[in-house]
DNA sequence: CGTCTATTTGAATGTACTCAAAAGCGGTGG
DNA sequence: CCACCGCTTTTGAGTACATTCAAATAGACG
């Protein structure tokens, strides 16, 4: 609960009523590694911040392969945003790859708290503002980047994730085969 | 001027004072074709939106190719976000593929807006998350798609842009080489 | 009509992919 | 402690797809 807090701390400066009436909504869920919190075809309620843990948002495409999209590890937020912001159907699995502790909030709970506390409005600007950017940096290196490029981008943005995923997950999010980025790795070491 | 009043008061509930704070912010801009409105490694103090025009939004990395991140036309925000909102110089240029004109508002005079008028925080959250969103599903498609596939979507997103930015610009947008968009094209004609 | 730009076509090259198999690594139970 | 099992990574070989370079064609505009 604690890091949430000081994740909006970082970013607004919140009274602690705002902050008391945010925390009111939110509901702790563990999920253990390989469970869903969300799967394809479902309504899509809640929005997630991760305690502790860490998961993975990926599509399935039609021949059944899978493309990540997303990793998420602490203090960082998760969903199905489309599905959550706009209603109708989930598009994406998410799945834990650690045992994990989340909180979530549920779609009225958010709208209440923007109205009753703006500054959320704020954070939740500052924050997906922040994902916007990293993810225009993510596509650029997509369009501008080989493999090596890319998969070192990747480890420098994302230390942290980079030790706690098998390689052929990083493969996959970064768009390239597990073969592939195997061997531009040992390229590297050498 | 109308146009973005009736854009913001599509997402949000905004009142005549709150609009009216936020048109004396902003400055009309014309800009011709070719021309820049930003260039790599200066200071960038505004934000614009498109009352009439096209323009495109690239990186050229360091051996002279161009990446296009982003195209822009009537109704849209651009501007080079990371600078923007984070200090530091410019990565992109903005250049105008026709005749255009913008409103622009620099980071103070949205600070001030953010400040007293609320509803504003809220509009450019909404906007940014769909944003969030586009470039997500762009991330998915460049992941899970071939050239053809990629075209496809692309006509089918921005059906106005298609026919308005040469082919070998959507190539680069996509990440493929003119010709094999030629190529692919061919196939779908038949 | 001529010039400049954009698109198309061809041919050779290359990069990454797929499929298949081997090697490495960790954990569990005998 | 070792043997085995499942999962991940690595290696090899053939293939598919996109790229590059070069040239021809088609369009747009003065």
């Amino acid at each position: 609960m604690d890091s949430l807090k000081n994740h909006v701390l970082k970013l607004v400066q919140a009274s602690d009523e705002a902050l008391d009436l945010f925390a009111s909504k939110l509901q702790r869920i563990a999920i253990s590694k390989k469970r869903f919190l969300l799967q394809p075809g479902t309504q899509v309620q809640h929005e997630y911040f991760v305690l502790k843990g860490c998961l993975k948002t990926y599509y399935l495409d039609k021949k059944g392969n899978e493309h990540i999209i997303q990793f998420a590890i602490e203090n960082w937020w998760l969903g199905d945003f489309d599905a959550f912001y706009n209603g109708g159907t989930g598009k994406f699995f998410i799945e834990a790859l650690e045992d994990s502790e989340l909180l979530a909030i549920d779609y009225n709970s958010l709208q209440e708290v923007f109205e009753k506390e703006p500054v959320f409005e704020r954070y939740f600007r500052i924050l997906i503002t922040g994902a916007f950017i990293a993810q225009r940096r993510r596509i650029l290196d997509g369009l501008s980047l080989k493999t090596k490029g890319r998969y070192l981008q990747f480890c420098e943005a994302y230390p942290n994730i980079e030790t706690r995923v098998p390689n052929y997950q990083i493969a996959n999010y970064l768009g390239v085969s597990a073969e592939n980025l195997s061997r531009v790795r040992r390229k590297l070491k050498s």
